[in-house]
RNA sequence: GGCCCGUUGGUCAAGUGGUUAAGACACCGCCCUUUCACGGCGGUAACAUGGGUUCGAAUCCCGUACGGGUCACCA
């Protein structure tokens, strides 16, 4: 085992006097709105108390491990603009930020542990999982006690010298309860006889999750932990763990999840979207980051739109909420709307063109007109494309449209005012106002309402009932020559 | 099954002993209007349940129901 003198060292190395909380998640390769929001939490209670963000990878499974799965989380993180302070990439004052890296420093510790007697090794045989948990449904739930417990550490010493597999466990006080405390649920007391003496170190030699945190939480400095709530049950067992090492606890922070439904999580399994699949749908990145912060957690006023800036500023624990949230797609809908509107003409028509392009490939048209003329109206860009295919050609479409009882549009009416339109757009300016004034006059002229023109001509240059954009501009964007043909097209049918 | 946690409209939620129980999304209606959308105005809709405590309970206590978590050499 390890001196005194070396676990002293270890001790003053650690940061003190900042707030410093971590994003510790598994590389499983997908980051589910889940995952993205604890990272946004962590991250935001760090920033809102000026302190540190560090990223660290719990690789500890290694049948689990997923080539690039790091990356992901990277990407995610940058793109969302959470960026961490430490970490595997950018380095640090207390690492190495990745658990498989950090293996030796876990049975130093775990073996201070056995010598002060809260751990002991186990040399029974491996519990299967699935065999546990058929177990389990058929209604056993007993707890038992380790018959490895009461191994004196001379018979523990000398089986692990001569070479028995074995996994070290925490001893739990047969008596009395532990409680710990959480910012979110406040104290929750837990008898100690129903704490089970969970494996600390596995047989390969690495930690598992409970004991790595532990160990990594207390030597890089973290004071706020943040995580799901199904760690809230094996707390007062981490609790325990710090009194045997004689540290201080950090403050808890369990949140609830994220669900898709009344009963289930969010889910790989079941398809629900990860951060990469909402932005492919369409979704863009700040209001995605808007819409899960608000998801579980409220601030003070009314206010609902906040750039990641704001929250930094804001927020705060006390709004986080107990119960879990049901991820709602319409309302991220609404969000990224708000956005969209929010964005300048030019960032949006930058991002639009792809999608117009998708669907009007006519090199006459310019996407930018077109992103003008959609931006109000559009929720996710995805969506634009199906909007926009009576540009590149006009669909067959029936003379039924033309009828219409609000601008009182009949076939003979809508007739008569495209002959008139058809006369005023040749010879008219191609702007447009000046398409506008020519058509108001033609109405004027006629006393009827603006209605009973624009109704036949939007009908007759997209052959669609709702567009986006009006008869002017989608006239306009057409470009004399096709606005006049479709008007000629639209004639014919009437005829 | 033991233990832990939760429960305000369809959804996100404010609320911490006295409120006409906010607000947002969705939905519906009206207005604006050249369709749709935007915008404006208005509307439907909630304290799981039974007992306490209290002059007074969404708020405090107990029970019940329902839901979730946990009881792995997974995190």
């Amino acid at each position: 085992m390890k001196d005194i003198k070396w676990f002293e060292d270890m001790e003053s190395r650690i940061p003190r006097g900042e707030v410093r909380t971590r994003f510790a998640p598994s590389p499983t390769g997908y980051m589910h709105v889940g995952n993205l929001r604890t990272a946004l939490y962590t991250y935001l209670i760090a920033r809102a108390n000026k302190g540190k963000f560090i990223l660290r990878i719990e690789d500890t499974d290694q049948g689990r491990l997923v080539e690039g799965a790091v990356d992901v989380i990277y990407r995610t993180l940058a793109e969302c603009g959470l960026s961490h302070d430490e970490g595997p990439d950018v380095g640090g004052p207390v690492g190495p930020y990745i658990q498989t890296e950090r293996r030796s420093l876990y049975m130093d510790y775990a073996e201070l542990l056995m010598e002060r007697g809260h751990a002991y090794r186990c040399f029974c045989e491996h519990t299967d999982h699935e065999e546990k948990e058929a177990e389990e449904k058929s209604g056993k739930f007993e707890k038992t006690v380790d018959p490895c417990r009461n191994l004196s550490r001379e018979e523990s010493d000398r089986r692990a010298a001569a070479g028995e597999s074995f996994v070290i466990r925490q001893r739990i006080p047969e008596e009395g309860s532990t409680t710990f405390h959480d910012e979110i649920f406040g104290d929750i007391t837990a008898p100690n006889a129903d704490l089970d003496d969970q494996v600390l170190m596995k047989s390969d030699g690495l930690p598992t999750y409970n004991f790595a945190n532990v160990i990594d939480d207390h030597l890089m400095g973290i004071t706020h932990v943040v995580r799901g709530t199904e760690y809230l049950s094996s707390a007062p067992k981490y609790n325990l763990l710090y009194q045997g090492f004689g540290w201080g606890v950090p403050t808890y922070i369990h949140c609830s999840p994220v669900m898709r439904d009344a009963h289930n999580k969010m889910s790989k399994r079941h398809g629900d979207p990860s951060y990469e699949d909402l932005k492919a749908q369409g979704y863009l990145t700040p209001a995605i980051v808007n819409y899960v912060a608000l998801l579980g957690w409220s601030p003070r006023g009314e206010k609902e739109i906040y750039s990641l800036h704001e929250l930094e500023e804001i927020f705060d624990t006390k709004g986080l909420s107990k119960s879990p949230a049901i991820f709602d797609i319409e309302k991220l809908r609404y969000f990224n709307a708000e956005y969209i509107r929010a964005m300048s003409p030019e960032d949006f028509a930058a991002a639009a063109e792809p999608y117009i392009r998708e669907a009007v490939k006519n090199p006459e048209i310019n996407p930018a007109d077109i992103a003008a003329v959609l931006q109000q109206r559009t929720e996710v860009l995805t969506d634009i494309p199906a909007k926009l295919g009576f540009f590149d050609e006009l669909p067959e479409y029936s003379t039924e449209l033309f009828i219409n009882k609000k601008s009182k549009s009949s076939l003979e009416s809508s007739k008569h005012f495209l002959e008139l339109c058809r006369a005023a757009l040749e010879k008219c300016e191609w702007s447009d106002e000046a398409i506008l004034e020519a058509m108001k006059s033609i109405a004027e002229a006629e006393g009827v309402k603006n209605a009973a023109v624009m109704w036949p001509e939007r009908i007759a240059v997209s052959g669609t009932q709702v567009t986006p954009g009006g008869a002017v501009e989608i006239t306009r964007i057409l470009g004399r020559d096709e606005a006049l043909r479709r008007i000629g097209v639209a004639l014919e049918k009437l005829a």
